[in-house]
RNA sequence: GGAGACGUGGCCGAGUGGUUGAAGGCGCUCCCCUGCUAAGGGAGUAGACGGUUUGUCCCGUCUCGAGGGUUCGAAUCCCUUCGUCUCCGCCA
């Protein structure tokens, strides 16, 4: 949520940083709600100003014994109610319009991302790993004879309906060994606190990190009005909501690994063959809140964490700044890190790390105090995938196809696979 | 799910209609004293919003889990709701 004084502040500064997102100057319209609102608190506060005066006044004069004093004012005083009542329900509705409009609107993207419509305009800022040379066509993963018995998508759609799929056995296991890994590397060697969040949230949370009142439709709801997280940035960046923090408990580093959730309401037809995209998966996630001089250094250590799990795992990737066509309603600045599929012959997302300054922040109401005794500051908080796991599942097995059907696995799983090495073809670790 | 109790400032804890944004204690900040430490003395110490201003000075409004109601006036009374605790039931 955006800084109403700001906006006053600078109303062409904000219209022009929403251009930039593609989006129709909105200052003059927010300005003038804002005018509006500021006109209805002064009322109301002359209004219940004049009330208490009278009031405490009433109280003095029948302490007093001053009778007819006291009927006289409390005569005045009771008539201004009905007045303040309706002020106060014009203020209601003022205060309404304006953090409804500010509700949906995105935040802004800091200077130096670049502009642009769409991925196509997106940069590419580095790439890692050697793709390999492929003797034979590289399949992709739910062609794979590995696969066969391990990913069962009739299953799963006989029990759930399209997008969902079925792991057993190998390739189960192997999905669970790449979760620890993840989990394990962002604890053990990143700096992140494991948490186990809840997955179903209350609207306030949604509305926390943004999801909420946009993008109703891209998440589930359930019958008793709770909301399944579409990521745990959701669980998480809420644990500082309301709170005011000392400063030293800054920056503070936290991540869980959970299922998530999504509709995929506006993604119909896409991806439909294989698991790249499921109403529901698991991921590993990053968040981390810090101070407002802290964030960029921050999103840049957090996109180095993602790439550390596929460098781990001997995953070619590239990594990207969004433009700010393509970034998430949130963000002002966000990394994807895309991982080399073979078998679709093309990079595809696997990890998202974004910074959002005090954006989720304000929506959420998260402050710090430098020193003890300083003026509360909101935080600003960032999120990134580290790394989703069925993504990530996808990538070691197209990367590390034989031709004869089996996958070679990186070492490092080896910890999590009883030493295993590879996915034979008939679907055993061997 | 049933019965009961409770939700006050960073923490503990007073406060059952009136100048209480809130006693007292702890903690914290600053100052004084003490050769260090400990102890002691003094002052200060919630947040949001609006006016004013960019001076954290002043004025006003709101907030005692949340929302609503009664009243001239509510932390104090009533209703709803959320949460916590105890007992019972049920259950992974």
């Amino acid at each position: 949520m955006h800084d109403i004084r700001k906006i006053v502040h600078d109303p062409k500064g904000f219209d022009s940083s929403l251009e930039r997102r593609g989006i129709d100057p909105l200052s003059s319209v927010l300005l003038e709600i804002d005018q509006n609102r500021r006109n209805a608190i002064a009322a109301v506060e002359q209004l219940r100003a004049e009330r208490n005066t009278a009031s405490r006044s009433a109280g003095e004069a029948r302490a007093n014994g001053d009778h007819e004093t006291f009927e006289r004012l409390r005569g005045t005083a009771a008539r201004m109610r009905e007045e303040i009542a309706r002020f106060e329900a014009n203020l209601q509705e003022e205060e309404q319009r304006l953090r409804s409009l500010l509700l949906e609107i995105p935040n802004t993207a800091y200077d130096d991302v670049p502009d642009g419509a769409d991925e196509d305009d997106n940069v590419e800022v580095r790439r890692w790993g050697d793709r390999r040379e492929f003797s034979f066509a590289p399949k992709e993963h739910h062609e794979l004879e590995c696969c066969r018995a391990g990913m069962d998508f009739e299953l799963a759609a006989r029990l759930s309906g399209a997008r969902f799929v079925v792991l057993i056995g190998a390739v189960a296991r192997i999905h669970r060994a790449l979760g620890q890994f993840m989990l394990d590397r962002q604890t053990t060697r990143n700096g992140y606190t494991e948490t186990n969040p809840p997955v179903l949230v209350l609207e306030d949370t949604m509305i926390g990190t943004g999801q909420l009142p946009k993008f109703a439709e891209d998440s589930y709801q359930t019958n008793d009005g709770h909301w399944l997280i579409p990521t745990s940035e959701v669980s998480m960046t809420n644990y500082v909501s309301n709170q005011i923090l000392d400063g030293d408990r800054l920056p503070l580093r936290l991540t869980a690994h959970t299922l998530c959730f999504r509709s995929e309401a506006g993604a119909a037809g896409r991806d439909t063959a294989g698991m790249l995209r499921q109403h529901q998966f698991e991921k590993v996630e990053m968040v981390s809140v810090t101070t407002p001089e802290d964030s960029l250094a921050e999103l840049d250590r957090m996109t180095a964490c993602a790439e550390d799990i596929l460098e781990t795992l001997e995953l070619p990737y590239r990594t990207v700044i969004l433009c700010t066509g393509d970034m998430g309603f949130g963000a002002s600045r966000t990394h994807d890190i895309e991982v080399w599929l073979p078998g679709q012959n093309t990079y595809r997302e696997i990890s998202s790390c974004s910074v959002c300054d005090d954006f989720q922040a304000r929506r959420m109401n998260a402050r710090f105090r430098r020193t003890p005794g300083a003026r509360p500051e909101f935080v600003h908080t960032l999120n990134g995938s580290g790394l989703a796991i069925g993504r990530c599942l996808i990538a070691v097995l197209e990367n590390g196809q034989q031709e004869d059907g089996s996958v070679r696995l990186p070492a490092a799983l080896g910890d999590w696979l009883d030493g295993c090495s590879t996915l034979t073809a008939d679907g055993q670790l061997a």
